[in-house]
DNA sequence: GCCAACGTTGGC
DNA sequence: GCCAACGTTGGC
């Protein structure tokens, strides 16, 4: 049975327009062990996502995306060059997976945060819980089909408004995902 | 293994 | 820029 995730990434950083540009992306710089266990042993190919603008203005869910593979071995780690490299990763036993993600649909309009957290359906929704930090978090079906209805247009929606300030700092292991992201998970534009 | 110091996340 | 929450690090 299929499952719905909530996925987070800076727009800066990479955003649901480029998904769209680039129809499919790994999303490599994972490094939770939670969230990686996530992608290991729940996510399933063909599984759903909502693609969630983190630290944007506003941050809201964006789009939806595919799950396409899981488990695959995050290449950044063993880039030397790279912020997320794990000199402690080896090839044979890598440390740290990612995902591929599809792009599915963008949304009419962001569904901002404001909107999710005012919405009765959404009142259990893990990222709305004060901490959690999860770059990745399991949603219901419920959940993943109200917020794909609230961005399909209609009753809730509040700013759609994008903006492109300049990248953040860098970000460290434990967390983050891209050297100018401090989301965790978040993706680099396909080779 | 404890825990203080420090770093990061991410909304505001 | 602020700061609450929480993860990691490192001395002991």
């Amino acid at each position: 049975m299929a499952r719905f995730w909530l996925l987070k990434c800076e727009p800066d950083v990479y955003s649901i327009d480029d998904l769209a540009r680039d129809g499919r992306t790994g999303w490599d710089g994972v490094r939770n062990h939670q969230v990686r266990n996530f992608m290991r042993d729940d996510m399933k190919a063909g599984d759903l996502g909502i693609f969630y603008h983190s630290n944007a203005e506003p941050p809201g869910a964006a789009g939806v995306v595919r799950i396409e593979r899981t488990g695959v071995p995050d290449p950044t780690q063993f880039d030397a060059k790279s912020d997320y490299h794990d000199p402690k990763s080896r090839k044979e036993a890598p440390t740290w997976l990612m995902c591929e993600v599809s792009f599915v649909e963008r949304f009419e309009e962001l569904v901002a945060l404001e909107t999710l957290r005012s919405d009765a359906a959404l009142a259990n929704l893990l990222i709305l819980r004060r901490g959690n930090r999860l770059s990745i978090t399991p949603l219901e079906q419920a959940e993943f089909e109200r917020i794909r209805a609230l961005g399909a247009g209609g009753a809730g929606r509040a700013g759609a408004g994008r903006k492109g300030t300049a990248a953040k700092d860098a970000a460290k292991s434990g967390a983050a995902a891209k050297p100018s992201s401090r989301a965790k998970g978040s993706i680099r534009v396909a080779k």
